[in-house]
DNA sequence: AAGACGGGGGA
DNA sequence: TCCCCAGTCTT
């Protein structure tokens, strides 16, 4: 496998990626980059990497931050858990333990993170195995559905003796990056074409995974009054995050009967994860809070909070049709700017 | 082993 | 539409 390794190396100096994190040492920039890069398009997340170690440049200055103000850097970002979890971590430790096994045991790090940053920012010999080399190698190995642990074996195994770990873990995943791509793979480009078993049939390797996608008919309820929409802290999905209350669509009578209210229907907004397909219907109530002392205080402007993308659609949804009756929305309308209402 | 967890981009 | 992304955690 010697050829493989020099091959590879020589292609990526030719052909590294530029990106924000190349080059860093500061272990907790790359620990935010990478955690950030989890389930994550390199394009979508380095935006986020600029604004939350703007906002947070160091482990000390996160450890002080509130998790509210953590949330509100990820915002959009999605998977809010691994916020909570750099938040904890900033919380455990003093500074970033130094070696993988020590890594794997802090929140949010698996085996892939914490062989990140073993090997980037310490210098570790340990494979990094995330999606694109998992690629790679089960197209050069011909492998259709190959096991984490015997993938990360073979990567271990691949290790260059003379070269930076760090610096092999990234042209493995810059090769899958750039040209081993998951459809239509550059193979005429690829520098160990020569040497994959599984360049006859690149798209069997490795085996699709399928997913089966569900239907989820939700109702969120926006109630609002002078002072802003009232909203609630979230749990299960997305939680952490703040939002007007949404549940089961055939949960509405209840709700509306316990909130003592009148709603009219604002229109529907959909919204897709993972494994779900939502179907919200947008109900809209004016609302002080009388008769609900406690819950007054939660009339809030939504600007000041995390809130996921599902909850930014429904209130634009809830405010495009208060525009349209001609009621006075809520604060904080002018910030995402009215869009005329939709029916249905 | 399977499901939950966001959001977006490319074919 | 479907795929899947520099994955991790919980049943």
């Amino acid at each position: 496998m010697e050829k493989f390794q020099e091959a590879l190396l020589a292609w990526y100096r030719e052909n590294p990626r530029s990106l924000p994190w190349r080059g860093e040492k500061d272990p907790y920039r790359i620990l935010v980059a990478e955690v950030l890069l989890q389930q994550t398009r390199t394009a979508q997340a380095i935006p986020y990497y600029h604004r939350f170690l703007a906002r947070f440049p160091t482990l000390k200055a996160l450890r002080e931050a509130s998790l509210e103000e953590v949330l509100k850097a990820w915002q959009g970002a999605g998977y809010y858990r691994r916020a909570l979890h750099l938040h904890l971590l900033a919380q455990e430790v003093e500074a970033l333990p130094r070696s993988y096994a020590e890594l794997l045991k802090l929140p949010g790090l698996g085996p892939y993170t914490a062989a990140a940053v073993a090997s980037l920012a310490f210098g570790e010999r340990v494979a990094a195995v995330d999606g694109n080399v998992r690629r790679v190698l089960s197209r050069v190995f011909a492998l259709e559905n190959p096991a984490p642990r015997m993938l990360r074996n073979l990567a271990q195994g691949l290790l260059p003796q003379g070269e930076a770990p760090g610096e092999w873990n990234q042209a493995l995943m810059d090769l899958g990056a750039t040209v081993c791509l998951p459809r239509r793979p550059l193979c005429s480009e690829c520098p160990v074409a020569p040497l994959c078993q599984g360049r006859v049939d690149p798209g069997r390797y490795p085996g699709a995974r399928r997913r089966k996608v569900r239907e989820e008919a939700l109702a969120a309820l926006v109630l609002w009054g002078r002072e802003g929409v009232y909203l609630e802290r979230l749990e299960g999905r997305f939680a952490g995050l703040y939002g007007v209350p949404l549940f089961p669509q055939e949960e509405l009578p209840r709700r509306v009967r316990s909130f003592g209210v009148d709603p009219r229907f604002a229109g529907e907004v959909h919204h897709t994860l993972t494994h779900r397909r939502l179907r919200v219907g947008v109900y809209v109530a004016p609302w002080d809070g009388e008769g609900a002392a406690s819950r007054r205080e939660q009339l809030v402007d939504p600007g000041e909070k995390p809130l996921p993308k599902l909850m930014e659609k429904v209130l634009r949804q809830a405010q495009a049709f208060l525009a349209h009756e001609g009621i006075l929305p809520f604060p904080h309308a002018k910030a995402h700017g009215v869009k005329p209402f939709e029916p249905g």
